[in-house]
DNA sequence: GATAGTGTTATAGTGAACTAATACAGTGCA
DNA sequence: TGCACTGTATTAGTTCACTATAACACTATC
């Protein structure tokens, strides 16, 4: 797995799992792989791993047993979209906007966002 | 000055020069605070602001001439947006786009979205 | 009970970013 | 020339995220 340098590395191995939730690849209830599996999968050191799962726990998107595993919490895909909708509208919607204004940006410049909201439109 | 940890110090800095150039407060061929003064001002070591002139410079926003200071350049503020522009199409666009499509958000939920695209398209 | 999987914890080490302190060198001006 | 301001460079130290390695404890299965 790559990482960027904007984000520690357990923070991006969080959200790739959360991904893997979303997306249904890791339903609720199933057991996600283990620190020392998940280690050698993304290529970090295991502690890592421990301190990504410990975080993901924390917002109870993943429960554990000792000696048996970490698993999918059921509210986890609410979780974490409820997680996500914060971020957006706190900090990226706010700092998009800036960003168009500060840039000064022509609608014509501007079309695929157009496209997507049109779109958007249509399908509601 | 108050620092995120998600970006180097550095950077924030840098950025904070550039929000600078383009508001006017250092206009093209002014100088801008010595080393020593700046990082009296922003409560950082010298070699993290010159660590930040130095990027600048590279960038093509501030010359200097030692002995005597660091300066603005003539194309500073050309620059800066057209970095900035760059930035956002390259990433914060898409990566915005892609949020929209992932958190399925209704229209009404992107209202303020709506409100800012419709102030742009009447002043244009 | 033995074994092989799991989580859990601890210690030491590395690298990078930033700090602290100091010294050296160029420029302008009295 | 001397002084006060600049940039420039060096060395040592701190902090923090991450690594490397190892040990310990729990659970399931045979």
């Amino acid at each position: 797995m790559e990482f960027k340098d904007t984000k520690g590395i357990f923070q991006q191995i969080a959200d790739n799992i959360c991904d893997k939730i979303i997306s249904g690849e890791y339903p609720a209830g199933s057991k996600i792989p283990s620190v020392r599996e998940q280690a050698a999968a993304v290529g970090v050191n295991q502690n890592t791993i421990m301190r990504t799962y410990m975080e993901l726990q924390r917002e109870n998107i993943i429960n554990n047993q000792r000696g048996i595993g970490f698993f999918v919490s059921d509210s986890a895909q609410q979780q974490i979209i409820n997680m996500r909708k914060k971020e957006f509208f706190d900090v990226q919607l706010p700092e998009f906007i800036k960003q168009v204004k500060l840039l000064n940006l022509t609608n014509e410049e501007l079309a695929p966002l157009f496209d997507l909201l049109n779109e958007n439109h249509e399908n509601k």
